[in-house]
DNA sequence: TAATTTTACTTCTAAAACAAAAGTAATAAT
DNA sequence: ATTATTACTTTTGTTTTAGAAGTAAAATTA
C-alpha cells in the first residue's frame, strides 16, 4: 500500500502520488465540492468504483494529505478533510481549471468557466483567500 | 487512441489527458531537459518502456499539446516540441515542484530543491520569464 | 424492540493497461 | 558495404482497474 518514488525529481514523485485519474478528483470534491464521505465521494459525476475510492482514500491518509475523523455523535459516518499538505495542492488543482478552460474551452462546464475567469483575474488573491478557507475547514488538532 | 472525457468538469478532463505517471513526465523532459527526441525520453531516470513513450507522444501529438517534427539534414530523428498548449501546462508543473518541496522535502533533489527556491522568490516572475524562454523554442509555423 | 436501511467498506471476476524484452525497417555513420 | 542508430512495433506476462455483488456495524424506522 506504500507509495514508491521512482526518483527524487519532484515532478515524478508528485506524479507518484497524484498521478492517476481519481486521487486528485477526491481532493477536488473535498476542496470545492463540500464532500467528506465515502458515500459523497461514490456519488460524484465520474462514477468512482468502490474499490478504487478506498484503496485511494487509504494511501491519501497514510500519505498525510487526508485525515479520517468522525463526528461526535455518529459512530458510523467517516469524515475525510484536508490536511495542511492537501491543502497546498490548492494551486496544482487551480492551474489545472485554467489550463483546461484554456485548451479545452468549449467542453468545459460553463459554472467552472466563470470560475476560472474569476480565478484569472487575480490568481495569487483567490489561492490565498481560499487557502484560508479550507484551512478554516480543517480538523481539529 | 482517442481521449474521452469522463464529465465536463475542467479537473476530470484534465485528468483525462494528464492524469498517469508519464505524460507530464515527457513534458518535462522537453521543458527543464532539453530533450526532444524518442531516444532523449527513453533515457530519462524514470525508465519508461518503450511501448508507452511511443503512446504517449502520440496521443500528445493528436491533442495537439506537443508537436512532431524534423530537422532539415536529418530524415530519421523525430523532433518533439512543445505547442502553445503544452507550454500552458507550465504553470502546473511548477506548483508541483513547489509541492514536493514543500511536502516531500528530505527525499528531493538538492539541485531541485534549489529552483523551487528561486522560484518562490516570484511565482508570477519566473512563469512568465520561462514561458517566454519556452515560446522562443517552439517549432516555426 | 424488531425490521429495514444506510454507511463504509471488501471481495470477486473480467477487461484494460502496463512493464520488460525482443524484433524490425529505414536511415545514417563508418 | 557493413555496422550502428533511431523510432518505433510486437509479444508475453503481470498489475491495475471497472463493475457487480456481498458484508458487518451502526442508525433509522415501524
Amino acid at each position: 500500500m506504500d507509495t514508491k518514488f521512482r526518483s527524487s525529481c519532484p515532478i515524478s514523485s508528485a506524479l507518484d502520488i497524484l498521478g492517476d485519474k481519481w486521487t486528485l478528483l477526491i481532493i477536488r470534491d473535498i476542496m470545492f465540492g463540500k464532500k467528506s464521505t465515502f458515500k459523497d465521494f461514490s456519488s460524484s459525476g465520474e462514477k468512482i468504483a468502490s474499490g478504487i475510492l478506498a484503496n485511494r482514500l487509504a494511501k491519501l491518509e497514510t500519505l498525510g494529505i487526508l485525515h479520517k475523523g468522525k463526528l461526535p455523535d455518529n459512530k458510523k459516518t467517516v469524515i475525510y478533510s484536508l490536511t495542511q499538505k492537501g491543502i497546498e495542492l490548492l494551486p496544482i488543482i487551480v492551474d489545472m481549471i485554467l489550463w483546461s478552460d484554456n485548451n479545452l474551452g468549449d467542453h468545459v462546464d460553463e459554472k467552472m468557466r466563470e470560475l476560472a475567469k474569476k480565478i484569472r483575474l487575480d490568481k495569487e488573491a483567490f489561492v490565498n483567500n481560499y487557502t484560508g478557507h479550507l484551512e478554516s475547514l480543517m480538523a481539529a488538532p
